[in-house]
DNA sequence: CACACGATGGATATAACATAACATGCGGCG
DNA sequence: CGCCGCATGTTATGTTATATCCATCGTGTG
């Protein structure tokens, strides 16, 4: 069985029982934000289901048209407000090399994080990799320049797509 | 003296004589023009030019802006379309958390880039660390992930600014 | 209660970034 | 010439993101 919540370079493939990893992120949230003495409102706690409805990254005007489900559409401003949120606290990433955001398996302590993205099943993997980190802070210092935020996305094919590419 | 095609983590600060930097990227890309075959057209020279303005990553509207300098404004296509050769060519990088283009400085070799962004003046470094380059490819390894686009963006402060915040 | 306040999010508009689809011009070549 | 291929121009539209203003609601306080 596959851990959802485990951290690692772990692909999910298409079979798993994704509602609990949506459950445990929402779970997380809740915590977070206790924590924080911030609140997750319904909207909030929507947007974060949507981004977790599987482990892809997820494009704001999709989250946007999934909440104008009924007749009066969410605007832009609705879903980038709880996105704002929700990336404060840690509960999601942006993935700037795909205008996109993905959910965080472990917000609840301050990390780094490199990406591994599937251009066959989209899936996106977070990992905290210390020596990817540990290079990269070593080649600022050489510089002498002062790191602030680090974007490691590296874009590929996962070993489920390299066994069996989705062709359907 | 610096000098201006060296790699690493170089930063230029203001005081050096650019027009140099631009004349090495035009000759640079004529030559890797010539031995693809294909045409450094006055218009792909023109916007290479411009990325090359300073070592700041430049976005594609501000090319336009300056391309439709004279009557008939210079529509997107043209920008991006330009863009796109030069990036196929190598000659020019996207730094995709800025939605912006840099010159490469070295397009020469096929090779591996971070980039380092510094908030303070908007200079963009490149580099191609080895360490960094061996760091991600191990642990892709790790996770059977077979890697095809890596993007490694570093925002921080460079030593300039570190010393002397750009207050003006 | 009346009021001020801060937080949330709805509404309107527009800015910023990017591409699709089709037309034109121009040089090379049979 | 007639055709092709490439680069560029033109028109329109799609996609992503933000600014600004306003309505609502809960809460603390006089």
């Amino acid at each position: 069985m596959v851990s959802p919540s485990s951290i690692g370079p772990a692909f999910h493939g298409s079979g798993h029982a994704h509602g609990a990893c949506i459950d445990d992120a929402l779970a997380r949230a809740e915590e977070v934000c206790r924590r924080s003495g911030v609140r997750l409102t319904p909207l909030r706690r929507r947007v974060l289901a949507l981004v977790w409805r599987g482990h892809r990254a997820v494009k704001a005007y999709d989250i946007l048209a999934a909440l104008g489900g009924g007749r009066g559409a969410a605007k832009p401003p609705t879903a980038y407000r709880a996105l704002d949120f929700l990336m404060a606290y840690g509960l999601i990433h942006r993935i700037d090399s795909l205008n996109a955001f993905v959910g965080c398996p472990r917000p609840e302590r301050g990390h780094n994080a490199q990406f591994l993205i599937c251009g066959g099943c989209g899936e996106v993997s977070e990992m905290d990799a210390a020596g990817i980190e540990r290079a990269i802070a070593d080649r600022a210092a050489d510089a002498g320049f002062a790191l602030s935020r680090k974007i490691v996305e590296l874009h590929g094919t996962c070993p489920q797509c390299t066994a069996s590419p989705p062709c359907a």
